[in-house]
DNA sequence: TTGTAAGCGTTATCAA
DNA sequence: TTGATAACGCTTACAA
C-alpha cells in the first residue's frame, strides 16, 4: 500500500481497485486514522475554512439576534462540507482590516462572510486585493464585483406599512437603523417607496442606533411632534420594546393610543405586554445557503444567486386600529 | 538568507547577528511577506487554534446572552496571542460529540472549551481519550481532572437573596436553569443556602428550561400556591421578563405586589417597565481569561485559577417592599 | 553565527 | 492499477 493509493481512496478518486480500496478502508478502520487538516491544506492550499469577521460595538453583542442564529446557520451549512469556520468579533474599522488581512496571509482561510456592510466599505475592494473570495451577508455593495446574498429587505417593511395601513392608519413613524449601513439605506429606500406606493405622508424617518436607550430616544422625538404617528415601525424589536415603554411612560397605551411594530421576531417578542407584532427572518437558513455559496464560490464555482426563504409577518397584540 | 534565519528571526530567537536579523526584516517588509500557518502547524503540530463547540437548543440561540459575549472576550484574548478561534454550534449530544472529535483528530485545534457542563458530561473523559487540552467554563466538574474556570454562580444569588430580605421579604421562590446542567445545580445549591443561612423558608425552586414560556408557566406554578412568594428569582432575565407578563396578566403589580430578579442583565432589562433588578456577569472578562488559560495549558503550562471579576447585582425597579 | 537537510502528513506527478 | 518521489512552507537538529 503506497500514500498515494490511500489518498486516492479517502478522496475516492478513479484508478484504485476494488480490492486494494477494501484493504484500505479496513486499515482505516482498523488503526482509527484520520486525514490531517492540516498537512492536506499545506499541500492543496485550500484549509477548507471559511472566516466570519463580526464588528459589533460591544453593547449590542448580546442582544443581537442576527449573530448567534447566522452563525448556527452557517455551521449547518458547513458541517456535512468538511469544513470549519473560525470566527472573530472585533470592535472597531481598524480591527476589522488587520483580522482579515491576518485571516488570508495566514491562509487560515478560503473565503469569507461580509457583513453589515457601510456605504463605502473597504472590504470589497481588501478581498479582491488580498484575492481571497468573499460573500456579502445582505444588500448588494454598489459597483462591485463581490456576489451578495441577502433577504428582500424592502418586502419587511412593505408588509408592515399595509398591515398598519389596512387597520386604518395614515401617519406612520420609522425609527431605522444606524445610518452609513448599506442595509439601512435599503430599508429607509423602501419605506419611502412603501409610503408612496400606499398613498401615505411620510414622517422622515428618525436613525438610531440599534440600542433600547437610542430607541426610547427616537420616539420621544416622533411622539413630541406636532402631529405624532399613530403607529411606529422600528428596524429591531430591541427598540421597538424600548419604545413601547417610552410611549408608555407618557401615559399612551399601546396598542390602543400607539401602534408598534418591530424587526427580527426575537423570543422575547412573545414574553412582554403587549406581545409585538413584528417581522422575521429566517437567519437560520440565510447562513445555511450563504454557507454553501460561499464553499462553491471558493472551490471556483459560479456564484448563483439562491432563493431565501421569505420575511414572515408576525401579527401579535402590539397593533390596533387608531383611535378616530 | 536561509530559511533557517529566517524562521529564527521571525520566532525571535537567540543565534543570529543584529545585521542578519535587520536584513531579514527589510526582506519580509518589502516583499510582504507572511508565515504561513498551516505549514507552521504541521511542523509544530500546534495549529495555534482553540475550538468552541456550543450545543443549544435553535430556540435559545437568539437569546442566550452569554455565547456572543463569551465569544467576542476569547477573540479579545487570543487575538494578540496569533490565535485563531474555530466555533461550532450544534443541536444535540450526539453532533456535539462528533465535532469534538472531528476537531481533535483533523488536528485543527490544540485545546477547547467545555461549556454547559452537565452532571455526568461524557466530554472531560472524552477530551483526555482525544488528548487535547480542555478548559471547562463554569463550575468544576466532580471529580474529573479538567481545569475548569467560573465565576462564584452562588455569590449572585446570594446577593439577589439579601437584597428582597433587606426589603422585608421572607417568602422568596426560585424558577431555576434546565436541570441536569453543573451550574444549574450549582445555583440551586447556592440558593438553599442562602435562605438557610438567612433564616428563610424555602419554597422548592421550579425548574424552567430558560426560555420564555417555560419562565410564565414557572411563574404561574409559584403564584398559584396556597402561599404564593413576594418575590421570585429567575435563572435568567428572559424568564424573569415573561414572569413579570405572566404576574401582569394576573393583576398583580410589579414591584408592588411581586418582586421580581432577573439573572445576566440584558441590554433588555433596562427598557422594559419595569426596569429590571438583575444579576450582571462580566461575561467578556471571563471569556478574555478563560482564552488565555487555554492557551496557556495548551502550550504547556499549567492552570493557574485566575481571578475573575466578581458578580455585579443591579437594583432596578423591579423589586420594592412586600405588601403588608 | 550561518547554511544544509530532514522531517511534518498530505496531494500530485510520473514511471513502472 | 500501483508505487516511488517530489512538492507544499515551515521548524529544527546538526554541520560548517
Amino acid at each position: 500500500m503506497s500514500k498515494a493509493t490511500v489518498s486516492f481512496v479517502i478522496n475516492d478518486r478513479p484508478g484504485v481497485s476494488p480490492q486494494a480500496r477494501r484493504r484500505v478502508l479496513e486499515a482505516i478502520d482498523q488503526l482509527g486514522w484520520q486525514p490531517n487538516a492540516g498537512a492536506r491544506a499545506l499541500s492543496t492550499k485550500r484549509s477548507q475554512t471559511l472566516g466570519l469577521v463580526m464588528r459589533r460595538p460591544p453593547e449590542l453583542l448580546s442582544t443581537d439576534p442576527f449573530f448567534p442564529q447566522f452563525v448556527a446557520g452557517i455551521e449547518t451549512g458547513l458541517a456535512p462540507l468538511g469544513y470549519a469556520l473560525v470566527l472573530q468579533v472585533v470592535p472597531d474599522e481598524e480591527t476589522e482590516r488587520q483580522a482579515y488581512e491576518r485571516l488570508a496571509r495566514d491562509g487560515r482561510v478560503d473565503g469569507v462572510f461580509l457583513t453589515d456592510l457601510r456605504t463605502d466599505d473597504p472590504r470589497p475592494a481588501l478581498m479582491t486585493e488580498l484575492g481571497i473570495s468573499a460573500l456579502i451577508v445582505g444588500p448588494p455593495h454598489h459597483g462591485g464585483r463581490v456576489p451578495a446574498l441577502g433577504v428582500d429587505d424592502g418586502s419587511g417593511v412593505r408588509r408592515a406599512v399595509s398591515h398598519l395601513r389596512s387597520l386604518g392608519h395614515r401617519w406612520i413613524g420609522h425609527v431605522c437603523g444606524a445610518a452609513g449601513y448599506v442595509h439601512t439605506e435599503a430599508r429607509c429606500d423602501a419605506w419611502r417607496g412603501a409610503l408612496a406606493d400606499a398613498g401615505l405622508p411620510e414622517i422622515p424617518p428618525v436613525a438610531a442606533d440599534f440600542t433600547g436607550a437610542a430607541g426610547a430616544q427616537a420616539t420621544h422625538r416622533l411622539l413630541d411632534l406636532d402631529r405624532p404617528p399613530t403607529a411606529i415601525v422600528y428596524a429591531n424589536d430591541l427598540m421597538a420594546i424600548a419604545g413601547i415603554t417610552a410611549a408608555t411612560s407618557r401615559g399612551l397605551r399601546v396598542p390602543e393610543d400607539l401602534s408598534v411594530v418591530g424587526f427580527d421576531d426575537i423570543p422575547l417578542a412573545d414574553c412582554i405586554a403587549p406581545p409585538l407584532t413584528t417581522v422575521r427572518q429566517d437567519v437560520l437558513t440565510w447562513g445555511r445557503i450563504a454557507a454553501q455559496a460561499l464553499v462553491s464560490l471558493t472551490e471556483g464555482g459560479k456564484f448563483q444567486a439562491a432563493e431565501l426563504p421569505p420575511v414572515e409577518f408576525v401579527v401579535r397584540a402590539s397593533t390596533a386600529p387608531p383611535r378616530t
